[in-house]
Parts: C-alpha cells; structure tokens; sequence
DNA sequence: ATTTTTATCGAACCTTTAGTCGAAAATTAA
DNA sequence: TTAATTTTCGACTAAAGGTTCGATAAAAAT
C-alpha cells in the first residue's frame, strides 16, 4: 500500500499538472488549451497526466473546485457578522480583492471560466458550483438587509446585485493592462459608488 | 457580370448565413460552434458556406463587423453634443440600451465574444476593433470632461470607465436571467450609480 | 437553344487532439 | 537480491471538424 509520504508526493505532482494547466487555460484560450501543451508545462508525458486525472474535464473541474472551495472558505468567517451589513459587505469583499491581488491568474480564471465554458461540464451540479451559489446568496442577503437599513442605494437587490458583480469584475478584470488593484483603491470604489449612503 | 437584384440576393444569403452563425455561437460555445451546425441552421451545405465566405473565422468576424460599426453608427450622431458631458453620456449608454434590448444575443455576443476568442483573430487589427476602440475613446473623453465638470466622481477616468464598463455589462449580461432591463430601470441605475453627482 | 456564369452540395481530405495500451523505468517491500 | 508496486511515457487509435474538390443544377446571357 501506499506510504504517508507517497500520497504527498502524489498530491503535490497533482499540483504540479494543475499549475501547468492554468498556465496554459490562460495563455491559451481555454478550449485551445491542449492535453500535450499542459504536458509539456507540467513536464511529463501526456500520459502521465492520465495517470493522475481521468480526463482533461476533470482538471478543469478540479481547478474550479479548489479554487472556489478557498473563497468560501476565506469569507466563510467573516459572514457571520451580524447587524452589520455593509460592513460585512465590504469586508468580504475585501477579503476578495486581496486573493484575487495574490494571484489574480488564477481567480481571473475562476470568475470567467465559468462563462466560457461549454455548459456540459455544469451538468451534475460540480461541488465548485455549490461554494459559488453560497458565495452569492450570502452576498445577495447581506444587499437585502443593507438596502432595508438604508446602507445601500434604494433598488431591487437583485440588480444591485448584478451592478456590484459588473463593478467588482469590470474593476479587477476589464481594461487593457490587468494589474492588480491595490487596497485602498478599492475601497474607495466601494465607497464611493455603495458606501457612501445613509452615512453622510 | 452579376445584376443588382443577383448582387442584392447573394447578400441575403449572407445574411441568412450569418444570423445562423450567430445562433450556433450562441447556443454552443463558441469554439464548440461547427460548420455543420451553422450550415443546417443556415439551411444550406457546408461547403455552400464556403461559397460565401473563405472561413469559419471570416463568419466570425463579419458579425463583429457588421455589429460593432451598427453601434457606432448608432451613437456617432449623439456624441458631438458640447459641453454636456453627463447628458451625452447617458443619451449615448441609452441609445446602446435600447440596440441591446432589440436584439440581445447579437449584443451580447458583441460584448462577449472579443473576450472569448482566440487572440489570432485579433491580429491585423480587424474593422470591428477601430470602432469598438473609437466608442471607448468617445466614453472616456466624456467621463474625463465630466469628472473635471464635477458631474461625475472625482476620480481617475479610467478606473471609472472600468467601473461603468463592468456596471453595464452586470447589468445586461450577468445574471442567471438574462431578461432585458427596461429603459426606466437602466435609467434609474445611471442616476443612482454616476448621475447623482453635482446636481443635488 | 446553347453557352456561360452563378450557386449548390456530397464526398473526400487532412490536421488536430483527446484518450489508450503496453512496455519499461523507478521506487518500495520482502 | 528479488518480487511487487508505483510511476512514466512513446507510439498508437479514433473521432471530430475545418477545408477542398469535382460534379451537378439552376439561372442568366447570347
């Protein structure tokens, strides 16, 4: 059987393939993304990665799930904070923008894949999928209680919703040079465009 | 030589060929689109396809032809308003509001499309992108007039044309229904989220 | 009516690429 | 050392899908 140490080692040649794969999902455009250019960057044969995956799907899959496992779980904490929406509101979002500055490939592919992605790989509802309804449902709550405590513009959560999710994502991840946002713009941002009601 | 009715005919059946097209990039993803599909969507032979365009990639890019100089055309005629930066503004993101909601899957595949597709189709700077890059430089020369009016926040154009971009994009494109916004609705989201500056 | 041009498409062609197979290294256990 | 297990990969297979070819039909010109 296998050994303590083996089953690390397996795991972290795991990571190595997953590493290579965002890498090439991102230099590539994803469908163009290849089995042998992954295989190459990950430095083993493509038969290898068959070896530790069953399919390319499930590399993909698997990035997504860990990925958005680590969001979950990085907001997860700080959620629970209760009577205090809008700062609640900023601080996960906060906690956000700071991974998504730490390695802003890496999210940029979780929070666009989904949207590129053939939707077959959504049939069977993917744990990733299941972190990313949580994830919006705490986020649309927090809106709701915010909006009845006038902390937020007066408007149906749900395009306020939409609004802050267009803003967030055209903030870290539109435009022509993609570098990282730091901190304090941030805030500003949220500031002034959903903190600066029933404040001032 | 071809008659003006032969010319007038062979150009509905491009039409008819590109609506097709569109309908499968939309349907499929994108890349999983096929010539097979596009053609019996087309009601026609693939290699007819081929008759009317040298490529898949030509089908591709008359599309975003065709539909990013519609935009321009749509709000050339608008931005030559001087000295009203917020109100030329909003006409302008309104008369674009109200293409989106004629004809959403075109629009959104305008918007999304560019994002999605492999880099190759961008190189020899296509038609469609002088004017998508010419509409940008209208935008942003008017948020940049616009801050220095304090009509707008005060901060960098940028950042804020970022911001916008994403707002509308949200607002139109994300979402699990992807229902149109009424003109009234997107009008009241401008005021709440750009408009409300300077004027209160 | 006949010739020429325009339009159509079925059947191949060909490249790309996900996935398999079986054998050989490398490692671990005995 | 030898046997068992784990890991690696070169070579192959199969299928998908873009593109071309050559023949035929339909329309227009003469």
């Amino acid at each position: 059987m296998a050994s303590d140490r083996q089953i690390k080692e397996r795991e972290l040649r795991k990571e190595q393939i997953l590493n290579a794969a965002l890498k090439v999902f991102k230099a590539n455009e994803l469908e163009k993304a290849t089995m042998d250019e992954i295989a190459k960057e990950a430095d083993f044969g493509k038969a290898t990665l068959y070896y530790y995956f069953s399919s390319k799907e499930e590399i993909f899959i698997e990035i997504l799930n860990r990925g958005w496992k680590m969001i979950w779980e990085s907001i997860e904490p700080v959620i629970h904070n209760p009577g205090k929406p809008k700062d609640t509101f900023i601080d996960a979002l906060n906690i956000i923008g700071t991974l998504v500055r730490k390695n802003q490939i890496l999210f940029e592919f979780l929070f666009t894949a989904p949207q590129k992605m053939p939707s077959s790989l959504n049939e069977g509802k993917p744990e990733w999928k299941g972190y990313q309804v949580k994830m919006y449902s705490v986020f649309e709550g927090l809106l709701e209680e915010g909006i009845s405590k006038k902390e937020f513009p007066q408007m149906r959560s749900d395009l306020l919703m939409r609004a802050i999710g267009g803003l967030f994502h055209g903030l870290f991840f539109l435009g022509h040079e993609k570098k990282p946002m730091s901190r304090e713009t941030m805030e500003d941002f949220i500031t002034t465009f959903i903190g600066n009601y029933g404040t001032k």
